[in-house]
RNA sequence: GAGGCUGUAGCUCAGUCGGUAGAGCAACGGACUUUUAAUCCGUAGGUCUGGGGUUCGAGCCCCCACAGCCUCACCA
């Protein structure tokens, strides 16, 4: 160990402000160098998860009861345990501290006595501060309240924190804070670290639910030169050496299908995608989608896959199929309920869907503008006004009026309605599933007609002709499906905003000073 | 992009009618070998987000800017 013995920056004011609760803890700094002990630490080997040491109370063997009334310890013996963590609580008394550490499996007591742990220990022991990570060699056992505690015999320093934490037990409470500073939100909010924790846990399930059924992973390009896939305005950036405009990808889609044409017959991406559209508790610029890709499957097969895909990841959580949302309850039993959009128009308006002056009537009354706008887009808006918000789900909405779902087969027979589904959950779109167009002249002529009605708004847009290339190569009949991967997190950890469910979602800069 | 709400000590929050800026936690000094939101005694800590205005006087009223949150729009 080298010992480090230079000067810490001090300050002349008194005690009290910020830059002085800082000093305070540079003064301890430097105390730990004069102590020849590293302020920033060492590895520390072989010291076990401090919920795994919770775990071995029961090797704990009570000889004799400890009496509160004359002050007579307890004599118990229990395990031999390391521990390291952060400093979240502290109380002294006299000649013993008692602190509580944290890492990321639990917490537990530390019983530091002056004559248990020795000089040395003792005068390290003064140096601590809230938010310090440290080590700990000692007893496991209890006090004489009972309580779990690890009777330290040897300390050890691991690094310094010369910040103040916040407010013990209310942690942070602003909203700005605890994103900008999500590090100190995981420490000390409560049910945050749990919650991406979670949220690891879905996404493997996804993974593992998917190799079981024999899908590929695979990573497309995130720079496209055309951003296809999605009706959504992209980011763009540019490369130097080709000296081109780039957009970064809206979706996954219409390079998996190119994989598809390929021969990859289950094929699937888990990636972020970047949409340059407004902020709000459900958008987040960038964010997580997964899209899949089965040949010789359809809608239905999709369908199967999707609630497959979803119970298993609250099984990976942990939880039961019945899930808090807020005040109320959701139920993931399957199957889910299917209803046809036609069916919900009509439940929720009163409206047949074939109804056209009907239709009209409706959305006019609803304050829609509907001039000069084909009637299956205006009944998209009034069902996307009327509709959406009320399914609480989950619950799959089946078959989409042809003209509003351009990468889509229509069905067999009835070439006015798209064999497409979307599955609602209190209101959002969770996922939305096709069985794939491909028919290259079909895909070429929807493409031209949706591009027309884009021109000026949307400029970006642009006829991927490679991809029709690659449709003319014939793609094998496939159901598709993509799922907001932020959002089914949302669902399942009960999580009413997306932003407590991304680590580290989009803010303004903070000002410079 | 539009509207509403919010911004006070490191953190969490009070601040009355416009009249000298408050508390708890954290910090500093002291007491305490079984505490656990430890307790007790004492000390210190403020560009009231920033800028301008009204006023004898502004944390408070008015205007502008910045940031966050909510609703709407765009979107998934």
């Amino acid at each position: 160990m080298t010992l480090i013995a230079m000067t810490e920056p001090s300050t002349d004011k008194p005690s009290g402000g910020s830059e002085t609760l800082e000093a305070a803890r540079r003064e301890k700094l430097r105390k730990i160098r004069q102590l020849g002990i590293d302020p920033w630490g060492q590895r520390f080997d072989n010291h076990a998860p401090i919920g795994e040491i919770r775990a071995r109370e029961g090797e704990i063997v009570v000889e004799s009861a400890g009496d509160c009334a004359t002050g007579r310890p307890p004599q118990a013996h229990g395990p031999e345990v390391r521990a390291a963590g952060r400093i979240v609580l502290q109380r002294k008394a006299g000649k013993l501290i008692f602190l509580d550490i944290r890492d990321w499996t639990g917490q537990i007591q530390l019983l530091i006595g002056k004559k248990q742990v020795g000089e040395e220990n003792w005068a390290l022991a003064q140096c601590f501060d809230l938010g310090d990570l440290i080590g700990v060699d000692g007893e496991l056992s209890r006090t004489r309240t009972g309580e779990l505690t690890i009777f330290a015999r040897d300390l050890h320093f691991l690094s310094k924190s010369i910040e103040t934490p916040p407010a013990k037990h209310k942690g942070l409470q602003d909203p700005e804070l605890r994103q900008r500073m999500r590090y100190l939100d995981l420490i000390h909010s409560e049910g945050v670290l749990g919650r991406f924790l979670h949220r690891t846990k879905i996404v493997q399930s996804i993974r593992n639910t998917l190799a079981a059924e024999r899908f590929v992973e695979v990573e497309g390009p995130t720079l496209h030169a055309i951003a296809g896939g999605a009706a959504a305005r992209p980011f763009t950036t540019h490369h130097n050496a080709l000296d081109i405009d780039l957009f970064l990808r809206i979706a996954l889609e219409l390079h998996l299908k190119r994989l598809l044409v390929g021969g990859i017959e289950r094929v699937y991406e888990l990636g972020r995608v970047y949409r340059n559209e407004g902020i709000s508790p459900r958008h987040n610029p960038e964010f997580t989608m997964l899209e899949v890709y089965q040949a010789y499957g359809d809608y239905g097969t999709m369908m199967e896959l999707t609630e497959k895909l979803i119970v298993e990841a609250i099984r990976a959580t942990g939880q039961s199929l019945k899930l808090p949302w807020g005040e109320s309850e959701m139920d993931f039993s399957t199957p889910f309920a299917r209803k046809t959009y036609d069916e919900l128009f009509l439940e929720h308006t009163g409206v047949a869907a074939d109804d056209v002056p009907g239709v009209t009537q409706y959305a006019y009354d609803c304050g829609l503008d509907t001039a000069g706008k084909h009637i299956d887009v205006i009944k998209n808006e009034v069902f996307e006004a009327k509709v959406e918000d009320r399914l609480t789900g989950p619950v799959f909405v089946l078959d989409y009026p042809a003209s509003i779902c351009p990468l889509t087969k229509r069905k067999a027979g009835n070439p006015a309605i798209a064999e497409r589904f979307e599955l609602f959950i209190q209101g959002m779109e969770v996922a939305n599933a096709y069985t794939e167009l491909n028919d290259p002249d079909l895909q070429e002529e929807l493409f031209s007609r949706q591009l027309e009605g884009l021109a000026a708004e949307d400029s970006m847009a642009r006829m991927d002709h490679d991809f029709i290339r690659a449709l003319r190569h014939g793609m094998p009949p496939a159901g598709g499906l993509g799922i907001g991967i932020d959002r089914l997190v949302m669902l399942l950890t009960d999580s009413p905003t997306i932003r407590e469910v991304i680590l580290f979602p989009l803010l303004r800069p903070e000002a410079e000073g």
